[in-house]
DNA sequence: CTCCGTGCAAAAGGTTTGCACTGGT
DNA sequence: ACCAGTGCAAACCTTTTGCACGGAG
């Protein structure tokens, strides 16, 4: 792997926000976001924690955890949750929405301009102040969806 | 509290898909549907285990669990999840979407015509099924939002 | 010197599971 | 009667926390 500019980008975003956020810049934080945006996939700490000890032998999976809050705190990762019982974390800061597989748990990125310019209904009415919109669309993948069907086929 | 004629509707449901599914439908089974319904606010797990227990003196965790499980997969219930690491349960089985606090967790229903209309972008081109869609919009509630105001004054 | 992040280990939930027993169909 | 659901307790897993240590300002 080639060092990713994505990767300068996100390392400069937090060296900007930890700054401005009196926090320091730790190797073990700076291991954490590397390695979360080093995944497209929506890792869990688990896995997040395995990359960061592969480049830091010895953090304790404490740190990793304690890390990825501080990268959430920032704005630079978001929690994602969904059926799974395992918190999942997503480095894309852009705008996006997700692609929940019912089978796997995958979850892909979905941006959308059409679901960006989603109507917010009459909130307000009930004092509800309104800071995000999460869109997720659930079904199948395809892997998902040939394996069911093959072992429908063998039952 | 009367018989909500809405109970009654739900239980029957329960029998019949228990029917068509194979499955015994047990005093335990009914209890938990009849919790579930009757909370309007996303009970957890264990809330749902309270009134249960308050029923059924005697009834086991293990089994709450088990019959919940059991409602989600007859289509009676869903889970519903978002930053609290505890699994939510959603007796309401009309189209609708959800208002998260992120202060006290709390999560209010929402129907809107404008949000069932969402229009599904371009999935397929992946090879995604998507099933469903759930809206999500995150924000402060009335209340947290006093209440963080109120802190930030006594400060 | 002081503060705060780290590592370690233990605690803390929430949820699941193995096993013998009981209850639905 | 049979099979599946239940109760109990222990196991499991993810996440959090207490505390001593050590590095940075």
């Amino acid at each position: 792997m080639r060092s990713d500019p994505g990767v300068e980008k996100s390392l400069q975003e937090l060296e900007r926000r930890s700054a401005e956020a009196g926090q320091p810049v730790t190797v073990q934080r700076r291991a954490a976001l590397r390695a979360l945006v080093r995944h497209l996939d929506h890792p869990t700490a688990e896995a997040i924690y395995a990359d960061v000890v592969a480049e830091l032998p010895g953090v304790s999976k404490a740190t990793v955890y304690r890390a990825l809050d501080n990268l959430v705190e920032l704005g630079l990762a978001r929690k994602v949750h969904h059926q799974d019982s395992v918190t999942r974390y997503d480095g894309n800061s852009e705008r996006h929405h997700h692609l929940v597989c019912r089978g796997c748990g995958r979850i892909e990125d979905i941006a959308s301009d059409a679901l960006d310019a989603l109507p917010v209904p009459e909130l307000g009415r009930n004092g509800f102040e309104v800071h995000d919109v999460f869109i997720t669309f659930q079904g199948i993948c395809r892997d998902c969806r040939r394996a069911s069907r093959a072992r429908r086929r063998s039952k």
